[in-house]
DNA sequence: TATGAATGAGAGTTCATTCAT
DNA sequence: CATGAATGAACTCTCATTCAT
């Protein structure tokens, strides 16, 4: 009968475990809609909780406030970047293809799966408090970092070279702002989702002829 | 003696226009300055106020609320951004050079005389307000356009042509958007300015190898 | 197997009756250590929970509510005061000597005993709350009424008078103003532990020689 | 004319001066009879704006916070103590008599005038915040200075001496923990104002003798 | 025109208390 | 009995904006 019980007691600690992890993606997915929609600063603590079907209270039970909510977001969408991106620049075996690969990646897989983490990753991170600047720094420098070290074992496994690192730190982040103001102009500021493919063909066409153009 | 009268009154109209003027200008500058380094919402109309030694209600006298004092400001940098970079992408005879020697210009000029604008152009104008949204996006579509008009008729001029007319707004776009990085990384986040001229050579060469790997 | 059970039931009992007091003791031992370094206003029922290492919830079966928390603790403080500085007051045969001891005891026993519920008896229960307020003055009644019972022996023992009822009474409220405040400056505001007993040494003096001449 | 109108102009910059001294005495009154009859943390920034007949921004337009509200009630009280009794401290040929007198000063004229004040003093004050404890500590460190000074003098001047400069440390914190007291039971807990005179007689007979006693 | 005190809606945040498990 | 997630009223504080002088 104890061990009965201790059952009983470990399944109900379990479902709590899965109903606070529930929770916790309830209030996420409100603060990121409200954020993409409405904005950071338009938004509010109380239309979170509403979207959420869950009281202020509960929002600060989860999150420390109001910040470490956008913070949360940024952080799983920064990770969601590099799990799915980030792979193609950590090959060892790494070469221009997988950098071009990265790129359709973003553009087909990315952007059209969340439109809203773009808004999130994009419009709203920007510029809103110096602890979020610290992240989107941090995630900034390890992406790019990424691609740097890609395009550096890519020129040495194929035999030709960058006039410097700095480069390469330079077309690193080139490749960055392209994908940024891509999606920028097409996604953001004006709904061209549908031509989504075309645009990303010739965005990584663009940026694939501009290293090659650096490689010696 | 009436001529006369209307002399003075021409005279202190005159000054006081100039006056006027002056005032405006103060405010802006402080308003530019606190945006540059505190931030849009971490700046208070109360600090602009202190800053330009005039009072709240002045303030509110030149300019309509917060916001506008930021789209004013948008506007004013927008302009001066065409005014230097711009004129290159309007000329008739348009070649690969003019667009190269833009790019050159934005960092060799307007990134190093103006870095407080840099910031309120790449960080404090993004993800603000709807207004603001809209001069940011008739901004970008400005440019991208005069970018795309170089491109297209610099084509036509020395012989060569793009895939298609979105290919052009693509590369438009990517141009930018290296532009846009290439600022937030190496000036806003880490302050390189001293590797300005390095970085920013390198950025064109990347650009125009991009812009050229299309050419057909 | 009747009585067996029943003595096992009651060996249970009082286990859990033991447990029982021992968790209330555990909380309100981590009240009091918090309401003293930390004060009751800036105290959390979920610090006192933490600390205790129960849950919330336990707090509020054992507690009606934070301010109970408070009462419970100054009833227990004021008790322990009565049980050992009041026993002189309260008897028969009251001498002058007897309040003298009661001061020598409060100052070397009770302060160096418990620099904690100092804190509490003579800061936190101060101005919080209409119930605790009544609970204060019941005590302060108290031992006023011990003293001035034990003065008024004294004198009807050792052939002396006092001018009038009303300044036994003020005697006894002065002599209570004496040990508050002796602990407040020395204890609670400056650390000067380590001279109590010349301290206490001297208020005691001090107040006697204030009863000696009030005697007629 | 010129003249004529700055002295309007200083009119009605004098005028504006009398009206925000006005508004602030306004608020301030409204906080100390709040707090007097609620007690502190009972009582809201609204109440007192109510109270006032003035918004919340008003009470923030002259006051940093809750806390500075009470910190300046305080200095306030303080400094008016000071004014009416430390007076008699700080004479140069102090003597025992005036002791007494600024007994008699507190308990005739401070007493009877500032109910309200005595509660913020003695009741309010207490164990509220760490900023205001350091007040009070300064406050509590200079009138038992001053009359340190005064009996030292007083002792000089008539001819005896205490046993040790820090008997006199003690005997002018019992003396404060004295008026302290008389004040707490005899007009905070129970109002027996009516009583005061002879109240006040007794306490400062009481701490005369104790002085007295302890002379060689 | 310039001033700056006054406004008050609205925000973020806290925390004592409850109650289903 | 113990738990601890959930609640939501209440609080302090901010700040863009107004308007009488």
């Amino acid at each position: 009968m104890k061990s009965e019980n201790r059952k009983i007691l470990t399944r109900s600690a379990v479902r709590r475990q899965r109903e606070r992890e529930e929770r916790y993606q309830t209030i996420l997915r409100a603060a990121e809609s409200l954020f993409a929609k409405e904005g950071y600063h338009q938004t509010s603590i109380n239309q979170i909780a509403d979207l959420a079907e869950v009281s202020v209270g509960t929002v600060y039970f989860y999150f420390k406030n109001k910040e470490d909510l956008l913070i949360q977001l940024f952080e799983e969408i920064s990770y969601l970047f590099r799990s799915m991106i980030g792979g193609e620049f950590k090959k060892r075996e790494a070469s221009l293809e997988g950098i071009m690969r990265a790129g359709h990646l973003f553009f087909d897989k990315f952007c059209s799966l969340y439109p809203d983490k773009l808004a999130i990753l994009y419009r709203e991170t920007v510029g809103q408090s110096p602890a979020l600047a610290e992240h989107r720094q941090r995630f900034q420098k390890k992406i790019i970092g990424d691609l740097q070290g890609a395009l550096q074992r890519a020129s040495e496994n194929m035999g030709f070279s960058f006039p410097s690192p700095d480069s390469v730190e330079v077309i690193a982040v080139s490749i960055i702002g392209i994908y940024d103001c891509i999606v920028s102009h097409f996604l953001l500021s004006n709904d061209r989702t549908q031509d989504l493919k075309v645009i990303g063909d010739d965005a990584v066409s663009f940026l694939m002829g501009g290293i090659r153009s650096m490689c010696q």
